[in-house]
RNA sequence: UCCGCAGUAGCUCAAUGGCAGAGCAUUCGGCUGUUAACCGAAGGGUUGUAGGUUCGAGUCCUACCUGCGGAG
């Protein structure tokens, strides 16, 4: 599943194969909740921006369209039109989101519906069940997500829920696969008779102790990946990187590992550097859509008056199309008129500088360069944002 | 020319004679396994003008100005 190509200090440059086809590694792979990733056309992902694999939620698509509709359609990468690697979320993360609307058990989770009020029940077997009718190449243990915050009190049991889980979501997902009842290898090709995959999630808050325990009791199970979930979620940096220095060394190095959530271009970089192989984020597609782009010199907010009459790219260092053809002043524009083609426009920009960052990332680190080209990546980036402090001044 | 109605933030409009507000627009900020093309904050006023009544006027009275409607 996962073989190390070259190292540099804790980063690591590999090949994930999936039943779909392999993945280098370090990725980075765009949010597709709802079956799409939002504001992007599945030929530009594949085509310019080259994604290798995205992102899909069993929550949201077990609400709606539901299963049964996506089963008819032949399972969820022919249902959207995406050939490449699927990885769905097992829906913990949106049951933590749900907040109030929730009630959480040994079984599974009780929630009311956000699309309808309705009472639905998911469970580690439902979770299975949903992820095999969507046939994706990688499915998500069914974890329980705690507050950052939490104390031991509270993060110890939820840890212990999730190793639980972890487990009936393993005996779930085997026997789904001995029954065959996966869609996504019913296809008549030979390159998709293979099984899914199923990671495991490390969870334990920002307690390093309960986070070692998790990743043991998660490793005992035996995953063909592993995650760690329960971060980016409102605490400090700081404390997300005290977890990762603790879980990521001691993480399987045959196997994948895959820090869910994160992050920021600066962050991918850091977690890259302890030795982290998978990201997935809505900040460039959310963030696109809300009038904010990410740049080789930071962050820039389009919607800002001093770029009414800018001339210049986004980013004067990317290559992408939107960069080629058009000026922050239009992209403020169409943002400013509220045209779809704003949210649109900087999606893609947004999904270039990520994935194209990442490209870079993997050559740096088979060049034995990534310790330098972290550095002037992060000073470039620094830099930008110290420019921007002195107008404001 | 006469009669009527209206004039309040950039726009559209609120406000028993008692602290002049909202929506939109503008400016700025936020967003980390998407309930999010979203959320939040700020700036913005000689209430058409000039008088009067009143403890107190956007509100009542008078004149004028501007716009709209009607009559002639």
């Amino acid at each position: 599943m996962f073989k190390e190509i070259a190292r540099d200090g804790d980063a690591r440059a590999g090949l994930i194969t999936t039943r779909r086809g392999e993945i280098e590694t370090p990725v980075f792979m765009p949010v597709g909740t709802a079956g799409t990733v939002k504001g992007i056309r599945f030929e530009a992902l594949e085509t310019e921006l080259d994604a290798r694999i995205i992102l899909g939620n069993t929550y949201h698509l077990w609400l709606r369209p539901g299963i049964d509709v996506i089963k008819r359609c032949g399972g969820l990468h022919r249902f959207i039109g995406w050939p490449r690697p699927l990885l769905t979320d097992s829906g913990g993360f949106q049951v933590w989101s749900l907040g109030d609307l929730r009630k959480i058990s040994e079984e599974g989770t009780e929630f009311r519906s956000h699309l309808d009020g309705s009472l639905q029940f998911l469970s580690p077997e439902v979770s299975m069940q949903v992820q095999a009718a969507l046939g994706s190449d990688i499915v998500m243990a069914f974890d329980e997500c705690a507050e950052g915050q939490a104390s031991v009190e509270t993060a110890r049991p939820s840890m212990e829920l999730t190793a639980r889980w972890a487990r009936r979501s393993r005996t779930e997902f085997d026997r789904m696969q001995n029954e065959s009842a996966d869609t996504g290898r019913t296809d008549g090709n030979e390159q998709l008779s293979g099984r899914q995959a199923l990671f495991g999630i490390v969870q334990g808050a920002s307690h390093v102790e309960l986070r070692r325990e998790s990743l043991q009791r998660t490793i005992e199970i035996g995953f063909d990946g592993y995650a760690i979930g329960g971060l980016s979620v409102g605490e400090d940096k700081s404390v997300m990187w005290k977890v990762v220095d603790a879980v990521a060394p001691q993480m399987p190095a045959d196997k994948p590992r895959y820090l869910m959530g994160v992050g920021t271009p600066e962050d991918l970089l850091d977690a890259v550097s302890r030795g982290v192989d998978m990201f997935d984020c809505v900040l460039p597609t959310r963030n696109g859509r809300t009038g904010q782009a990410f740049t080789s010199q930071g962050k820039v907010n389009v919607k800002n008056a001093q770029w009414a009459v800018d001339t210049k790219p986004l980013d004067e260092s990317c290559e992408c199309s939107v960069c080629r053809r058009h000026s922050r002043a239009y992209l403020r524009h169409l943002y400013q008129s509220g045209e779809m083609l704003a949210g649109v426009l900087l999606t893609h920009h947004n999904l270039a500088f990520f994935l194209d960052t990442m490209r870079r990332v993997r050559q740096s680190i088979r060049s034995g360069e990534f310790p330098k080209f972290r550095q002037s990546f992060t000073e470039k980036l620094n830099e930008g944002e110290q420019q921007k402090a002195l107008i404001i001044a």
